[in-house]
RNA sequence: GGGGGCGUGGUGAAGUCUGGAGUUCACGCCGGCCUGUCAAGCCGGAGGUCGCGGGUUCAAAUCCCGUCGUCCCCGCCA
């Protein structure tokens, strides 16, 4: 008993004659009373089936996915009747047994990709979504990306290496995944946000260069680009620095990119600062598949006689500038960005749109000399009908607003065209809209300085970077702390008393004092890789099972309460309005 | 935690602002016809708690209040 000998997606016309059994799902049925066509799908593609109602019982009973087997005859089809559109479009199968494997009831939706359908729908009949082209091509897509990161990283020697995902909670930075412990009745494991530890423990461990496909969990709030688990490739090299890592992710990026799009991508990858990508496109993240870049200002207007201008400078502001080019917009629409502008906490916004006669209608035109008009417009880059935009604040506040509009008003011209970039030399902390600072790492990054970084924490460089693909964070890494001594100042500075490090992180210190080689290391987020790389907005496009934006599987109606006795042994008694909810 | 969009036969939409019979369009589904279709075509048919609850009104898909679900965004994501 055979299901089948060949697939769909490769029959063609060089067949002719040869006999051919072939088994999937009908795509589609054109029942034309003495003959019947049937577009036969399987993994490889869709083949015409002909068959003739009059010899073959159930033919009319073909209904859409239908899984069937059919054994027939290749042939070319008839002069005239070849279809351009399909890759097996020159030939067809007449059939001479037809089984059928399994019938379908009526489709939930449907599965041509014309019309939208609600999401929670596809969602709920994933299995059923998944036959559809474009999600199977995402799993074909993530599946040739995992296989080239795989393929690079043997052919160099990396140790692909499992880690715990059962792991000490350590509260920093996401809220944990939490696991109750059936041993110990109010401990919990937590599922990992990364390997982070682990990898380094393997380093210490004399794993010159690991990598693995791992599952991470970060329990804050879904976005189009954020899951509750995602996967990452997560690698760490000893006797590493910054370039060994930059080469190695980029030597992946190469392998990926060819396997899933089949293009060169040129390294090295552009580098910038991190102090350039805030002042000239006002995000860490930087889309640079358009330039439109901020600029700086504040020269010509040393001695302005505009007072917002002037007041600002000397309040140590910065005024930058940016050119969005021409556009059609109204009196009010333009208004509209300064009040957009005071929402983001700027003080204000001007515009100005250059004229044919290159001065420029702007509320504030009166207030500007020719000589800084000429500044703006040089500076700009600026010819008639150009719209532009200038804020004087703080650098934090200039770069938040005008990097919001640069990505309104911009657009790249091939949004198909990959800009990777790495985002260099971040600072141990960013500054918060309040004037506080916050770690922007995780705490086992390596300061460039360590005596600056207790001397001068707002300037304190990192050894940190991060991959930015198309505007979207794909990944960051380290230079890590090697030797005890500096992760317990690190800690300190960080805010991270020595008792509560000792607590939450004593193992890990006592592991550093045992030789530990200078490593460093990255991760990239597979599945926001996987949608840049298919065009496609939303991550859930590329992930088999996702979850909805509250965390629920609609598939299989996870999560689910358990039963009173899976509680108990778990120690956990539920709070008697949480029991009442769960009960309704 | 906050802001916004959406919720109408199986699917997608229109109708909601300005209340007046579950009305409309496309797809799908069921039946019939049809021997070269390929988004097949033609004819016929079935299919509804307008998310749910409450209120206003002679009358509610439509207005008001609440609630649930979902999507996008802010916060959050060291």
């Amino acid at each position: 008993m055979t299901f089948r000998d060949t697939y769909a997606g490769t029959i063609s016309a060089e067949q002719t004659g040869d006999t051919v059994q072939v088994a999937g799902w009908v795509d589609r049925v054109r029942d034309q009373g003495g003959v019947v066509f049937v577009d036969l799908r399987d993994a490889s593609g869709i083949v015409q089936v002909v068959i003739d109602p009059g010899e073959l019982a159930g033919a009319g009973d073909l209904r859409r996915e239908f899984c069937i087997s059919v054994t027939g005859t290749v042939q070319r089809r008839p002069a005239g009747s070849e279809n351009a559109e399909l890759e097996t479009g020159d030939s067809e199968i007449a059939v001479s047994r037809l089984e059928i494997l399994s019938p379908a009831e009526a489709l939930p939706f449907q599965l041509d990709e014309r019309s939208g359908v609600d999401e929670l729908v596809r969602l709920k009949y994933r299995y059923l979504d998944l036959r559809r082209p474009h999600m199977a091509a995402s799993l074909r897509a993530r599946s040739a990306a995992v296989g080239a990161m795989r393929s690079v990283l043997d052919e160099r020697g990396f140790l692909d290496v499992e880690t715990p995902t059962l792991i000490k909670s350590t509260p920093e930075g996401a809220r944990d995944v939490l696991v109750p412990s059936r041993h110990q009745h109010g401990h919990f494991y937590a599922l990992p946000q990364s390997p982070q530890l682990f990898k380094q423990l393997l380093m210490i461990g004399g794993v010159d260069r690991y990598y693995q496909i791992a599952r991470c969990y970060r329990d804050e709030d879904f976005r189009a680009d954020r899951q509750l688990e995602f996967t990452q490739l997560d690698l760490e090299g000893a006797f590493w620095g910054r370039e060994d890592v930059f080469e190695t992710i980029e030597a992946v990026m190469v392998g990926v990119v060819k396997a899933v799009r089949g293009e060169e991508l040129a390294t090295p990858i552009r580098r910038i600062s991190y102090q350039e990508s805030m002042a000239r496109y006002g995000t860490d993240k930087p889309d640079l598949r358009f330039d439109m870049a901020i600029e700086e200002l504040s020269d010509i207007f040393a001695t302005t006689e505009f007072k917002a201008f002037s007041g600002a400078l000397e309040a140590g502001s910065v005024i930058r500038g940016i050119n969005v080019g021409q556009q059609e917009m109204s009196r009010s629409a333009l208004d509209g960005l300064v009040d957009e502008a005071k929402e983001a906490g700027a003080r204000g916004l001007v515009w100005a749109v250059v004229q044919a006669d290159e001065t420029l209608r702007s509320p504030v035109a009166k207030f500007l000399s020719g000589e800084e008009v000429s500044g703006i417009r040089r500076l700009l880059q600026a010819g008639p009908g150009d719209h532009l935009l200038i804020v004087a604040d703080s650098a934090r506040v200039v770069g938040e607003v005008l990097g919001k509009q640069r990505l309104k008003f911009g657009s790249p011209d091939d949004h198909e065209v990959l800009e990777f970039v790495w985002v260099t030399d971040f600072p141990v902390f960013e500054e918060t809209a309040d004037g506080g600072l916050v770690a922007a790492h995780h705490p086992f990054t390596a300061p460039v300085d360590v005596e600056e970084l207790v001397n001068n924490p707002r300037e304190a460089v990192a050894q940190a970077y991060d991959l930015v693909l198309n505007g979207l964070e794909l990944g960051s890494g380290s230079v890590r702390i090697h030797d005890p001594e500096t992760q317990r100042r690190v800690f300190q500075v960080l805010g991270i008393d020595d008792e509560t490090a000792e607590q939450r992180f004593g193992w890990f210190l006592t592991a550093l004092s045992y030789g530990t080689p200078p490593h460093a290391g990255f991760a990239v987020g597979l599945d926001r890789l996987v949608s840049v790389l298919q065009n496609e907005v939303n991550i859930r496009e590329v992930i088999p099972f996702p979850k909805t934006q509250t965390g629920v599987d609609p598939l299989t109606g996870s999560p689910s309460p358990v039963d009173e006795t899976q509680l108990a042994e778990l120690g956990i008694d539920l709070r008697p309005e949480v029991r009442a909810e769960r009960e309704s």
